[in-house]
DNA sequence: ACGGCACTGACACATTTGTGACACAACTCG
DNA sequence: CGAGTTGTGTCACAAATGTGTCAGTGCCGT
C-alpha cells in the first residue's frame, strides 16, 4: 500500500541513482525526466512519496510543488544545490515536506524517504510484493499466490531482508546481519533456516531463494 | 566510467602503497612524483579523482589544488600531516572535498575516495558492460548479448577484474592479486579458469579475453 | 626456412570445499 | 509442563578448483 516513490529528476545519472537505492531499500521507484512528465505521472499514479529536483526543465521544481501541493498532499522531498541557499527555503515554503542538498548520501535519501513517509503518512513500507509472493512485515503475514501461510519469526526476518534485497547476493554474514539484532549461532545455522523457509514458500517448481554457491543466498521475484 | 585516480605524492612508498590498496578496490591508480608532474597528468588523463598530497615538491598542494579546481571539478582529496591542522583547513579552503590524516589506514583511503566519488560522481560503478557483456557486482549477476549466463565465484571475481582493467594486459599474478582475497595455488591454475570463462562468454567467434604471449591476458569489449 | 624452446589450450582427474537433509538437544514462551 | 522454535552436529552429495599430462602454437636464433 505504500512505498511507491516519483523522482522528478532531469539529471539521469542523480535519477537512477536514487531509484537504486530506494529500490534496494524496499522502494517502488519511478522516474519522470521534466517537470511536465512529473506532473502527470503524479496525476496519474498517485506516488506515496514525490522527490523533486528544484531545476527542471519545463516546469520548475517550486512551480511543480505548489501545484502538486493544491492538487494533494502526497509528501514532496526536494533537492537543493548547495550553493543556493536560498532555494531550500523557495522549497519549503512552496509546500515541501523536507529538502536534501546536493551532494547527498544515498542512506540519506533513504533515511529522509522513510522519516517523511513516517511523519506524514504514518508508517514506512511495510509491505513487499515480489511475484507471487507478499509480506506485510506490520502484520506479520506472509501469501504465497494467494494463500497465507505461516512462519517463525526468524524465517520472518529472513525472508523480510530477501524482499528488501532482492535480487542482491547475501552472504550468511549480512544475512543474520540485516535480519536480527542479536544472533548467537554459527553462519551455518542460516542454511536450515533457508531450508524451513524454503519449504514454506516454494511452489510448483518455483525457486525464490537461489543458493549461489560459495557466496551465500539471492532472492528473486517468480512469476505466478 | 569511474574509477580511475591519480596519486601526487612525492614519498614512494605511501604512494605505490596507496596505489596498491586502491587497485585493489578496483580502481586504477597512477602517481605523479611532485606537483609540476601532478597537474600535467591531471591535464592529459583527466582522472575521476586526484588524491593530493599537500607538502610537495616544485607546486605545493595547495597550489595545485586551486590550479586544478580552476580549471574543472574533479574531487579531490587531500594528505595533510596530523601535526599541522591548519594544513586541513587551508586544504578545504583551497577546493579540496575530503582530507585525511597522516598516518592513515589503506582502507580509509579507499572508502573515502568510494564516498567523494559517490557524491560527486553519483555512484561508485557497480555494474559493468563492454561490448555485449554486463557484469552487475551486487546481484552476481552476468549477461552476454542480453542472455544471463552463471559463473562460478572465482570466474565471476575474474572477469569483474577484467572489466575493471578493460584493454590492460594483465599477468597471470596480476589477475590473482585483483581477484582474489587469498589464492593457493600455481598461477598456471589461472588458465584453467581462463579457459572455462571462455568457454561461457565467447558468442560466435568472439574472443573478448585475448591471449598476450609470454605476459597474460587482456579484455577488451566485443560489440555485439 | 627450419628447428628448438617456451608458452598456452584442452582435458580428465582427484582433492577440496560448500550445501542439503535430517535428527536431536537446548531453549522459549505460554 | 508441553508445544513449538531454533541452533548444532553429522552425513551424503554436489560443485568447484587446482594439478598433471600432452598436444598444439607462437617466438626466436641460426
Amino acid at each position: 500500500m505504500s512505498g511507491r516513490v516519483l523522482i522528478v529528476e532531469d539529471d539521469r545519472r542523480i535519477a537512477e541513482w536514487v531509484q537504486t537505492y530506494l529500490e534496494r531499500a524496499g522502494f517502488t521507484a519511478e522516474i519522470a525526466r521534466d517537470g511536465r512528465a512529473g506532473l502527470d505521472t503524479a496525476r496519474k499514479t498517485k506516488p506515496d512519496l514525490v522527490i523533486l529536483d528544484l531545476t527542471l526543465p519545463y516546469l520548475d521544481g517550486v512551480t511543480l510543488c505548489q501545484t502538486l501541493r493544491r492538487e494533494s498532499n502526497v509528501p514532496i522531498i526536494m533537492l537543493t544545490a548547495r550553493e543556493a541557499p536560498a532555494d531550500r527555503i523557495r522549497g519549503l515554503e512552496s509546500g515541501a515536506d523536507d529538502y536534501i542538498v546536493k551532494p547527498f548520501e544515498p542512506d540519506e535519501v533513504v533515511a529522509r524517504a522513510q522519516a517523511v513517509l513516517r511523519r506524514v503518512h504514518g508508517t514506512v513500507q511495510e509491505v513487499f510484493t515480489q511475484g507471487n509472493i507478499s509480506l506485510d512485515e506490520a502484520a506479520g503475514a506472509v501469501t504465497v499466490s494467494g494463500e497465507a501461510i505461516t512462519l517463525t519469526q526468524a524465517q520472518f526476518a529472513l525472508l523480510a531482508t530477501f524482499m528488501r534485497h532482492a535480487g542482491q547476493v547475501l552472504s550468511r554474514d549480512q544475512l543474520i546481519e540485516l535480519s536480527f539484532d542479536e544472533f548467537d549461532g554459527f553462519d551455518r545455522a542460516i542454511d536450515t533456516q533457508i531450508a524451513r523457509l524454503r519449504k514454506r514458500i516454494e511452489r510448483g517448481g518455483t525457486q525464490p531463494i537461489q543458493t549461489v554457491y560459495g557466496a551465500g543466498y539471492r532472492f528473486v521475484a517468480v512469476e505466478e
